[in-house]
DNA sequence: CCAATTGTTCAATAACTTTTGAACTAAGGA
DNA sequence: TCCTTAGTTCAAAAGTTATTGAACAATTGG
């Protein structure tokens, strides 16, 4: 079973920096990329929204050809598509990742980054 | 008399990814960046639509930080603000600039860039 | 002053987006 | 088989965005 994904070549960049727009989605994208090569499913973005409303962003990221999704029993596991990115728009996603790194007002998955004092 | 401009750091990479998402806007930036340097006004991107869609669209622009618009006479002065959002977000303008060069979908200001033979 | 030029504002509309809960499907383990 | 886990689908509601035309304002040249 696989899910209907964009080729390299229909990834349009309107369509990306649109589905980029949302604060949600590019925390999901900056979560994505701090762990390349470790596929997540949709479980661990709990922390962005509800199960229906991820189910939604998730879609939207892969229909747009950000992300890929494969279909492993219950679970999607779902990885960046950064070659296809990089092939097609050099350059981007490493500048929209280091930016949104620096954006402290974006949503984030896991703990709340806390800055400890010594 | 001045319009109302976000200072650097109000500049959001959301919003300005939001924003560019746009086929028309995402054309005036291409278009401002290759006439870097020479300040444009309203008329010239008549191409890209009608006179009031326009005016919503680079006020858009403007208050999300991606261009600076300068009163003079009856005439809007419109450039990019690359050094702001080159420090805010390096990198990010460039690859989405380079980008749009390569969209043949995109709608384009002037002659539609007719490829002549010799 | 008068007219033309430049661009804005307003209200209306159409179309899309995001979010929600309830109901559902499909796989896996006891 | 039955229950749980993982995620989707659907319809509804709320909000936002893009586009239009008509009316408006401000500056400038004659």
């Amino acid at each position: 079973m696989t899910l209907p994904h964009p080729t390299a070549d229909q990834i349009s960049l309107p369509n990306v920096l649109a589905v980029l727009g949302d604060p949600t989605r590019l925390a999901i994208v900056r979560y994505l990329a701090s762990k390349e090569g470790v596929p997540l499913n949709c479980g661990q973005f709990l922390d962005l929204g509800s199960k229906t409303n991820l189910s939604y962003h998730l879609a939207k990221l892969r229909e747009t050809g950000i992300t890929r999704t494969e279909v492993v029993g219950t679970s999607r596991l779902i990885t960046l598509r950064r070659d296809d990115l990089d092939r097609r728009f050099p350059g981007l996603l490493d500048s929209i990742i280091a930016a949104a790194g620096e954006d402290t007002a974006l949503p984030t998955v896991g703990a709340p980054e806390i800055e400890v004092r010594a």
